[in-house]
RNA sequence: CGGAGUGUGGCGCAGUUGGUAGCGCGCAGCGUUCGGGACGCUGAGGUCGGCGGUUCAAGUCCGCCCACUCCGACCA
């Protein structure tokens, strides 16, 4: 390819102040420009790129013997309907309607159009297991697109779908968990595999990759010593006992002049901080039920973990009004002892869920329900019952895992999952079945594993690169090298242009993809472009090369060149 | 969706108390240059985000929309 010929150009200067090194990289050497916010053209260079690591992620997927395919982007939204996936939170489903008013989604993941497909077919036990992926533009109405290509609103994700019985479902998540891994071995990135919520897509367990990355949203735990990896969402941790050797204590209450905050009862006490209770009251407005998490002093609450157990949807922190008036309580002083189990005005239930960490301390302390009214030696069962009593706590950087080892912060792009879907979908969806051997109709047991091939793209580019610009990985870089010709418009040198021709020729023959800078530019410019682009190699064709017989070669990564003959340079890039 | 902010040639910006729309980069032409983003001259390019209002007069003041950026709650 020649560069006066190549459509996107590279710009000097920086334009705005990007936050996120790969979207300022990627617009500024021309791999992308912006269309509306989170809408992306691909421009030809950003092309090569995702379609290289598009052929490597369909290598590896072929190769655990999944089956490539195509489906409908508008997908019909009586489907979403089976599933009630068009009222759950998570993304909103984008929506369409053709001009007879039928209605359809934009597609921003398949699993109902997946098992859709499967069930047209009617399938038996001897079809089982197999797995179907597809490339395909997905559609999300983020709420905020953000840092380029790292969140947008359209994007091609390899989606992959694996129906199975329960019993071989095992093998093929640890099938699409080594593809994974090879997958992003090759294309270069270094990623920490943790466990994580499901969210909106269902299922009981999945697993993330995680490019480490300070651009990344995804906060996680790795215990580096057990290899432990978890979400912050869903990371668990070893709660150490603390007084439970003490003896049980009478409940009293007291006068506590105090604010609302678990220092000033700690001050006002004199007591520990991990001997409160943490008392949080969230509203789900989905279920329409208050839900006070209660905890030890010294943890946080972890909503995803909380909305989880208490099977919420739609959780926000509840009003002072709604706790004054509702719930006969006053924040700050808010307790699960002698709590309503009801709203008052409102007729709201109250569900009670208890950490697991309030049975690793005794005679506890917190609000009385009333202003200024504390109460003393709080023990759970004989003062309070909880209607649901499960680990809801957040982890913390230095906790012990629960291998024991401690639990190290990270910040990572998240750049693939897998899920196991087990029932969730055949339950929701009609005639997702097939016939097992005895003749009886059974459940399909799913999986689904996506790779956002943008994203990637993107955390590729975070991971690799310099001041100057990107530094592709030579397996995914848009051409191996850069054939760069100098001093083309003085009249005495036309030796050079013979010979950066005759090179380019050659090298393209000899299958290496070039892109050759022929622009009527000067010399800073055509270098600065290179490394810009991040092209792998870099070869120079000037005045001094072509009467030395020698040209330069030299890796983007390197700073010093060697002298070739053009023969040389041939063979070495050959290869 | 909550908070903050910005919309003026392709990009980045300036535009005073309302009174002829400017600068840098880029682009086109000519000339001089040519091993790490040169310089001179000439030129093209703008319904000032949109609609409405105030005014003799609106980029500037008022109102309502729209878009985008950043920070938070969500995801490949």
């Amino acid at each position: 390819m020649r560069s006066s010929q190549l459509f996107g150009k590279t710009s000097k200067t920086e334009g705005r102040d990007y936050k996120v090194s790969s979207h300022r990289l990627l617009i500024q050497a021309g791999f992308i420009r912006e269309s509306t916010a989170g809408r992306y053209y691909l421009l030809p260079l950003g092309l090569k790129v995702h379609d290289r690591i598009i052929k490597i992620v369909r290598r590896h997927m072929d190769a655990a013997g999944a089956q490539e395919l195509v489906m409908p982007v508008l997908h019909p939204l009586d489907l979403w309907k089976e599933t009630n996936r068009t009222t759950t939170t998570g993304f909103e489903l984008m929506k369409i309607e053709d001009r007879r008013g039928a209605e359809f989604a934009l597609g921003g993941t398949a699993e109902e159009m997946a098992v859709d497909l499967v069930r047209k077919f009617n399938i038996s036990y001897k079809d089982l297991p197999f797995n179907i992926y597809q490339f395909s533009m997905k559609f999300r109405d983020e709420m905020r697109a953000r840092g380029g290509l790292l969140r947008v609103r359209e994007f091609v994700m390899k989606d992959a779908y694996s129906f199975s019985t329960e019993g071989q479902f095992k093998e093929i998540y640890q099938q699409m968990r080594d593809a994974y891994t090879a997958i992003f071995e090759e294309l270069g990135l270094k990623t920490d595999i943790v466990a994580a919520d499901n969210g909106y897509i269902g299922g009981e367990y999945c697993h993330e990759f995680v490019a480490e990355s300070q651009e990344g949203e995804s906060r996680y735990f790795i215990d580096e010593k057990s290899g432990y990896g978890a979400h912050e969402d869903v990371a668990v941790f070893h709660i150490d006992e603390k007084n439970t050797d003490e003896p049980l204590k009478p409940l009293e209450e007291v006068e506590a002049v105090r604010g609302k905050t678990m220092e000033e009862g700690v001050k006002l006490h004199n007591l520990p901080l991990w001997q409160q209770t943490k008392d949080v009251l969230f509203f789900d407005e989905a279920t329409k039920r208050y839900i006070l998490a209660v905890i030890r002093g010294d943890f946080d609450v972890n909503e995803t973990k909380l909305m989880q157990v208490a099977d919420a949807w739609d959780l926000r922190a509840a009003t002072d009004q709604e706790v004054i008036e509702d719930l006969v309580s006053m924040p700050g002083f808010i307790s699960p002892v002698k709590m309503v189990k009801k709203g008052k005005k409102s007729g709201y239930p109250v569900v009670i869920v208890a950490d697991k960490s309030l049975r690793t301390v005794h005679n506890m302390y917190g609000g009385a329900n009333k202003k200024h009214q504390d109460l003393l030696n709080i023990t759970i069962d004989r003062d309070y019952q909880p209607d649901i009593e499960a680990d809801i706590a957040l982890a913390q950087p230095g906790m012990k895992s629960p291998e024991g080892g401690e639990l190290l912060e990270k910040r990572g792009i998240e750049v693939g999952n897998i899920f196991q879907l087990g029932y969730h979908y055949s339950n929701l969806m009609h005639d997702a079945e097939y016939t097992d051997d005895q003749g009886r109709r059974q459940k399909y047991y799913m999986g689904c594993y996506g790779i956002g091939i943008g994203r990637t793209l993107a955390a590729i580019v975070e991971a690799h690169h310099d001041d100057k610009g990107i530094v592709w990985p030579e397996n995914i870089a848009p051409y191996k090298v850069c054939l760069v010709r100098l001093g083309d418009t003085i009249g005495n040198t036309k030796g050079v242009v013979s010979a950066a021709d005759d090179l380019y020729n050659r090298l393209t023959e000899a299958g290496v993809s070039v892109l050759y800078d022929d622009r009527d530019a000067r010399p800073g410019e055509k270098f600065a472009d290179a490394d810009l682009l991040g092209i792998p190699y870099r070869i120079v064709v000037s005045e001094k090369t072509v009467q030395a017989g020698k040209h330069e070669l030299k890796k983007r990564i390197e700073a010093d060149h060697q002298s070739l003959g053009a023969e040389e340079i041939i063979k070495a890039l050959r290869a």
